[in-house]
DNA sequence: GTGCCTACTTTCTTTTGGAAAGTATAGGGA
DNA sequence: TCCCTATACTTTCCAAAAGAAAGTAGGCAC
């Protein structure tokens, strides 16, 4: 192990150019509405069916939940477990590397939740500009 | 003001659903990879003429560039400066607003570096199943 | 005149996303 | 027996969004 692991960002150390592109294509991965809304989902009531999942998720369909539940499972983010019963039953829950993407993403929910108005102000006052 | 203001989230206390409709909205449209990468080019190079942030955000289109721009701009993440010269000259810098949603993003940032090799190793192992 | 510079805009094509219908399977009711 | 239900998807079709590339404006140097 060349260096001990960075807790917070330094902007001068430089980083290796090659794993900044690793980084940006991760961020750009995750940092997606809808693994964002899952996430949530999943984090506030722990194990979660499919249909349950699509109920709580305002506005996705059933092929985009699908396509996020993949991506995260193959990303390490959750588990999924099959019971092979009729009619099926598969549930999703958290990992540790979820939940601890869950709470890096917790920083940016209080911000929403504390600036919701200041963003609703620049948007009038920009909109009425002109 | 009805109730003080949050510093972190809490589960028991119920969030007005009309105040969490509101806060989904606002992270999709903020929790976008262009976005993000935006935001982190003028956290680390302050302000940024457009062709110059073209450049360093990696594969971002000139057309993705101006709408993204003009989205922070329009909820007060950036300002936009014009310098009426020919060649034309346009500045961008992130406002306080815009520098806290970075902030609140470096977790986000930390964790995608911390953790780059553990999701690989899922990757590899999901898709070496079957 | 021609070309150059920057910050876009426009056009066209490809990719992605959403809505709705279809699939498989077993049990229960008429 | 036939039909209906339930769940977790998959498929199909169409609209919306994103990407690539070319076009625009307008002063200045040549």
């Amino acid at each position: 192990m060349p260096t001990p692991q960075k807790i917070a960002y330094d902007p001068n150390v430089p980083v290796d150019p090659r794993v900044e592109t690793l980084v940006n294509e991760l961020i750009g991965r995750v940092a997606d509405k809808w693994t964002l809304l899952v996430l949530e989902e999943l984090e506030d009531h722990g194990t979660c069916r499919f249909t349950e999942l699509s109920r709580r998720v305002p506005g996705i369909s059933q092929k985009m939940l699908t396509q996020t539940l993949r991506a995260m499972e193959r990303d390490g983010l959750v588990v999924r477990t099959v019971h092979p019963v009729v009619p099926p039953k598969v549930e999703y829950c958290l990992t540790d590397l979820g939940h601890s993407l869950g709470e890096a993403f917790c920083g940016v929910w209080v911000w929403a939740e504390a600036n919701l108005e200041r963003v609703a102000r620049a948007r009038m006052a920009f909109d009425a500009r002109d």
